[in-house]
DNA sequence: TAGTGGTCTAGACCACTCA
DNA sequence: GAGTGGTCTAGACCACTAG
């Protein structure tokens, strides 16, 4: 009840905010102030207070001091996992199955998301993801072999693709994109649903500091969704 | 160069792992080694590797030390605007049309979403969010009367009815999926699309303590894409 | 320019968990 | 049982910015 840990600290905070004590965009007491009426240190103060501005809760600014945001800013931390997980997570077997590899020249609209001159070589694959032995999810990528040019040669049965790629090339950044787009030929055919059927889809591009490493499209078969708390 | 913020140490560990310094899955120094080798407080270390903790870079235990997780968790902090705010982002301009409003006694789905009862009267909405005067969205929206009597009175002419809620109840809590569907015959007449045409559709349902407030399902009209940064 | 948050330090004790 | 991270404290100085 009296505890000052900065868990508690942050939690009665919070706690005054949902009740409306402060109205919103209000100004809330500052660090010195909540410290003498917890009686705990600034310091532990400090740090409630950060992470209810890292929610999206309060706003600080130096010499402005702290605010109730207006709107609460409505974020959630999402966890992107490997295909393999989001399958094992639900119990069922995880395998994959290799559809078609090869060198790809033309690629152009791969290349423009890897910001890549037309000389650079590509490797295009085909992935079929399947859960008990069931089509999950189709997944088309391309490959910079200038970046990476052990993949020309991996061994892709054991580890598909992005798990090959996560583990040679970790702590890349990149870019997701999240939309809804129509079944291709290629993809209903492998998915084994009607062509035009709304995919789930994400495209996502990797970046190894500067250098482009790879682009891929995941098409989820129908029946999926992206869960997550707000 | 030699600056001990908790900023520059955890970019300089980073920066190591990035290196490859220590192997995927090893153990690194702990706190007092690095406080040390960098000159700089053991508060100042625990803070930078906790950064890199909740970035999904490392992994710590008590006792067990610090270790670089042998698959970086890819993790990204997603920021779910207003449409308002989304459709402002691109310089458009923005309004909304309500639709269709009144009580709905049937609602299975939705009670289902919310948890609730046959019992509880709840206000069923059709909106149409435009960007530029043009079809940007369509939501179809039910809300918990018993939980926010005022709705049933509120003046949507302004502010959206979820505006109107976030300012009413903000700091609540909720669950959100997102999926790829088909357009209904409904949705597809208020976006102007072919009937069938994949939407990028996102449901909602927002608690305040333990009551429900509301449920949506909000349906982008095509081109739309939901783009972050990880 | 004054007030507020941002941060560092040194020291201390605690809690978990591996061996 | 011992080692490691988790956290609190008191004090200090700094950096930003509102008024």
């Amino acid at each position: 009840m009296t505890a000052t840990t900065h868990h508690a600290i942050r939690e009665r905070i919070r706690a005054r905010i949902k009740a409306g004590e402060y109205p919103l965009g209000a100004r809330i007491p500052g660090e010195a102030e909540f410290a003498e009426a917890f009686g705990c240190s600034r310091t532990t103060v400090n740090r409630a207070l950060r992470a209810l501005a890292d929610e999206g809760i309060v706003e600080r600014r130096r010499k402005g001091g702290t605010r109730v945001r207006p709107l609460p800013v409505p974020q959630a931390q999402l966890t992107i996992p490997l295909v393999r997980e989001q399958v094992e997570a639900t119990r069922r077997r995880y395998t994959h199955r290799l559809l078609a590899r090869g060198i790809d020249l033309a690629a152009g609209e791969a290349r423009a998301r890897m910001r890549l001159g037309a000389t650079a070589p590509l490797m295009h694959l085909e992935t079929l993801h399947l859960a008990d032995g069931r089509p999950f999810a189709f997944e088309r990528r391309w490959v910079n072999l200038e970046a990476v040019p052990a993949f020309a040669s991996a061994d892709l049965s054991v580890f598909s693709a992005n798990e090959w790629l996560v583990r040679e090339v970790p702590f890349s950044n990149g870019e997701v994109s999240l939309s809804a787009a129509s079944a291709s030929e290629r993809a209903a055919e492998a998915l084994a649903v009607p062509t035009g059927t709304p995919l789930f889809t994400l495209d996502r591009t990797t970046w190894f500091d500067e250098a482009p490493i790879t682009t891929m499209t995941l098409s989820y078969r129908p029946p999926f969704a992206l869960d997550f708390a707000i």
